[in-house]
DNA sequence: GGTGAAAGGTCATTAAG
DNA sequence: CTTAATGACCTTTCACC
């Protein structure tokens, strides 16, 4: 079994990342390969979802979101579908996950500032089935989301599941 | 103050969001109104930092990580910078906030595998600097990261902050 | 490879705040 | 008066057959 993704592949998303806005052709002549294998590369890694789309990348912080934190909650039992339900019509709740560990839900949540923020935890916790809520304000980015690093060692690993002593 | 984005450009992000394929001809039959005005709206959007670029979305899952876990670690004083620089260049880490309470740090890690996952965790914590982690590894993902609906309640707010009792 | 179709830019006019 | 939208025109570039 081969990695998902190679060398060329690699490339090819790395430099989509850096210039967005280059067509199949520019691709082509920076990569030094025909026209008709960017085009192809590019449909498979649809195909595969190894690519989700290229919608815009919109920044909170810019919409008068600037404040992001991340509250981890307790629920009680049985009640958790519809407590995805609720955090999900919440739009301030950009991203939910079931986690392992006493919490056992994270969220990412975002508002218009600190004293904002508290408008959204209310709205978020104020549900039956939620027992406890531990929240954590974001203060700095150091690394935002990335994947490039990512990518390149997918691309330069033979295996799928490369031997591991 | 005003909204940072009104309407029609809550539409017009949504709409490319939605159906990211589609050009700026497209947007402005969609929207009924002039290519020019569809043009400068994404100028004005990307000028003002709100959309960032229309890069690949690329999926970890499918580049054979399908694990995900969120790491809550604790920073010896002083060493923040040496920990965020170490942390910057494991590929796994796919971004990296610093938070209030009593974790400091709190990152996204992908695997392989579960087994890998410690492998990825040893590299993380072992560096000198970091004092304790504890990690939590994310089963489901019922809320996928979005903003669309963030966008919406941005686009029909009046004001910047609006009144709230 | 050739061809129809967009993207991207500029302009004058018009409307609205 | 400032800002934005519109439709027209043009050139370059790309996507598709």
């Amino acid at each position: 079994m081969h990695s998902p993704i190679d060398a060329l592949d690699g490339r090819l998303i790395t430099l989509l990342t850096e210039e967005p806005r280059i067509g199949v052709l520019e691709c082509s002549r920076r990569l030094q390969v025909a026209r008709g294998t960017v085009q192809a590369r590019l449909d498979r890694l649809q195909a595969r979802g190894v690519i989700n789309g290229f919608g815009p990348e919109v920044e909170p912080a810019a919409l008068g979101y600037p404040v992001t934190a991340f509250a981890t909650l307790e629920i009680s039992q049985g009640q958790g579908s519809d407590v995805r339900a609720h955090l999900a019509s919440v739009p301030e709740v950009l991203e939910l996950h079931t986690i392992t560990g006493q919490g056992d839900m994270l969220c990412r949540i975002v508002a218009h500032s600190n004293a904002d923020l508290q408008r959204v935890i209310d709205r978020v916790v104020g549900f039956d089935g939620i027992v406890r809520a531990s929240t954590a304000i974001a203060l700095e980015n150091p690394v935002r989301y990335r994947v490039l690093p990512l990518v390149a060692q997918a691309a330069t690993e033979e295996a799928e599941y490369p031997e591991r002593p």
